[in-house]
DNA sequence: CTGGATGTATACCGATCGGTGTACTTCGCG
DNA sequence: CGCGAAGTACACCGATCGGTATACATCCAG
């Protein structure tokens, strides 16, 4: 335990947070001002610097526990490997219009942030690395012949199928299409 | 003719929009404000409102002029429809360090603008589309079995492999073989 | 030569940016 | 009860934002 204490009721921490993920994801990171963040997270600026030395250190949080709520989405479940993966590329199905999760919080934070040594930066590099593995890592349950190789194929079509959504406001059915080329190619 | 004067020297605006090029794809549109790009263009502040009725509509111009660039590039050469293919993928060659080509304007600015409904978003949006039209129509040439999902699998691919290069600073070898992989599956 | 377009330099505007300082309240725990 | 942690309200800071105003220089065409 850092301290004695727990969350009374909320915690201004988390409902900073929270406030984050909604405001910034939505708008954008240096489109919503520290004001306006306090406002939705109905929480003081003074309480806000308490808990962060700052605006970054906000997004960087916000970016972690984005990490983490997608790591444990992918851990959910207990299909086989390809299955696993399908369900992967979930928030893209369809050709419908694009859902909120279908814009990869990640890439969006390092394209907006640009330098590469921002701690949030780092997260969004670890987050890609670690969604990699994970690729890599049933593509050598499921029998991949390059196991390596597809996973490094199904992020490419990953982030492709987010960019797709941010700039289109769709989805497309030829994601999933391609996810499979890609594993049949592969033996799956 | 709009008006009866070329440009006599180099042109307040075209300096502008080289400068906006420059600095907004490096640093991020939101990030550089209109006195640094005034300065970056070596043109006075009030010239740049005689030519544009605000820093929005040098965003569309830039990202107009770098559609122009990309459509040109595209266009250049007389090889098979193939190879066509493949050598859009050129800035993604190799497993280097990125290159800034790597980093697609396009899905930059519609990031940072979220707005769907601005200008700059519009263009992106054209820009993607038309990219989709264009492997589209090589895939017909072709020969390929579905070229219309073949051309929306390789858009996937292509703007997976810029977010690649934005989030990790480099290149992946796995954008080549993945092309090469969707053409084959199409009989390409 | 002269008028008008095109440009520069610079000061300025209100608004907002990220971040602080100060003083007051609320609340759980010993 | 009373104390200290946690939070709020709000005024304030210098810097920068996008955009405007004013005044002066340059240059080409009639």
């Amino acid at each position: 335990m850092t301290t004695t204490t727990r969350a009374r009721k909320a915690g201004a921490r988390d409902r900073l947070i929270a406030a984050a993920e909604r405001v910034f994801l939505a708008d954008g990171i240096r489109a919503v001002g520290v004001d306006r963040l306090c406002a939705e997270a109905e929480v003081s600026k003074r309480s806000l610097y308490q808990h962060f030395s700052g605006k970054d250190e906000v997004v960087t949080a916000m970016l972690q526990a984005q990490a983490a709520k997608f790591g444990a989405a992918l851990a959910a479940g207990d299909q086989p490997p390809r299955e696993r993966i399908l369900s992967a590329f979930a928030p893209f199905e369809g050709d419908g219009p694009a859902t909120e999760l279908a814009s990869c919080p990640f890439v969006g934070a390092a394209t907006e942030l640009k330098d590469p040594e921002h701690p949030a930066s780092r997260i969004a590099r670890e987050q890609k690395l670690a969604l990699t593995a994970y690729f890599a890592e049933l593509a050598r349950a499921g029998g991949a012949t390059e196991p390596e190789l597809l996973a490094l194929q199904l992020t490419l079509v990953f982030d492709g199928a987010s960019a797709f959504a941010v700039v289109r406001g769709e989805s497309t059915s030829a994601t999933r299409a391609t996810v499979e080329t890609l594993l049949a190619a592969h033996g799956m």
